[in-house]
DNA sequence: AATTATGTTGCGGT
DNA sequence: AACCGCAACATAAT
């Protein structure tokens, strides 16, 4: 589900509240949601929350990672009693009974708060890693979208004998990290780009407007606290996002292009769900 | 009933 | 060797 402005809210976020806590007690529900063994967080003190390509990490005391992937259906809830009735309520309602039939981890930490992993479909995973670990995840994957490593220059390398479509290979990690199903679709709009074309064919000029066009698109999302389809993501006190109230393409097929008014269309590239204007992205 | 879903990995073929 | 397409993971909604 989530892409990197839903991971990045919920980082955010839970950096706000979790440093300083610490992990009391660890309830695995559902084993392949914990990969190695949770009982091993009981005593660590939270330090910081980081957030890698679609990966959020909780950073220990002691130089430790729990890491966690939403893949498609994941959640991570923060509940902390003290706030419990005052702030406003939550998008979602679920929230306050929680743990839900989603539920498949939950962490009890200092001062009654609790964290909670959902995940309907199991896709998803958190697992404690030392630093070195971590570092490994990422050690096949290309630089973040926002980082400013990834100019022009750097994707024209990357895509120079890459015969996919354009728009599979801007959801690539081994490219660039980030940027997933719905705001490739939205990116390739804005840059006024057909998702199909070979990526080895697009011009130095094209390279420079589409960059533009993800990082700005990125950067909107990330603003708006992300998108929210179906009420599945959610970010950690249940609230929706924004992003899909703005949204340039995705899900919008029949509906009109904002650039020139065609009635967008939807069709596969690599399996997954594309939504493109057939007049202005070309 | 079949298709679809915001993500990633691993396999076999070229 | 690098690249590409496709199945797999598991569940729920349309």
């Amino acid at each position: 589900m989530p892409e990197l402005p839903e991971v990045e809210t919920i980082t955010r976020r839970l950096k706000q509240v979790l440093p300083g806590k610490k992990i009391i007690d660890t309830e695995v529900l559902v084993d392949k949601s914990f990969i190695g063994s949770a009982t091993q967080l009981e005593g660590k003190t939270i330090k910081d929350v980081v957030r890698r390509a679609k990966i959020s990490s909780i950073v220990f005391e002691d130089n430790t990672y729990l890491a966690t992937h939403l893949k498609m259906t994941g959640q991570l809830i923060y509940v902390d009693p003290q706030n419990r009735l005052g702030g406003g309520h939550p998008t979602a309602d679920w929230v306050s009974e929680l743990p839900t039939k989603h539920t498949r981890i939950r962490y009890r930490l200092s001062d009654d708060a609790e964290l909670f992993f959902n995940d309907q479909r199991l896709f998803g995973w958190m697992k404690l890693l030392t630093q070195d670990e971590h570092d490994e995840l990422f050690s096949a994957w290309g630089p973040d979208i926002i980082d400013d490593s990834v100019t022009t220059a750097f994707l024209q390398q990357k895509f120079s004998r890459r015969s996919i479509p354009i728009k599979q290979a801007i959801m690539d990690n081994a490219i660039v990290c980030g940027v997933g199903n719905i705001y490739a679709a939205d990116s390739l709009n804005l840059a006024r780009i057909s998702p199909f074309r070979p990526a080895n064919l697009l011009s130095e000029k094209e390279i420079t407007v589409l960059l533009a066009a993800m990082k700005e698109t990125i950067a909107k999302a990330v603003d708006m606290g992300g998108t929210t389809f179906d009420g599945n993501y959610v970010s950690i006190d249940g609230f929706a996002g924004g992003y899909q109230d703005e949204v340039l393409t995705y899900g919008r097929q029949g509906q009109p292009c904002y650039n020139c008014g065609t009635l967008l269309e939807k069709e596969k590239i690599a399996g997954r769900g594309t939504y493109y204007c057939p007049n202005c992205q070309v």
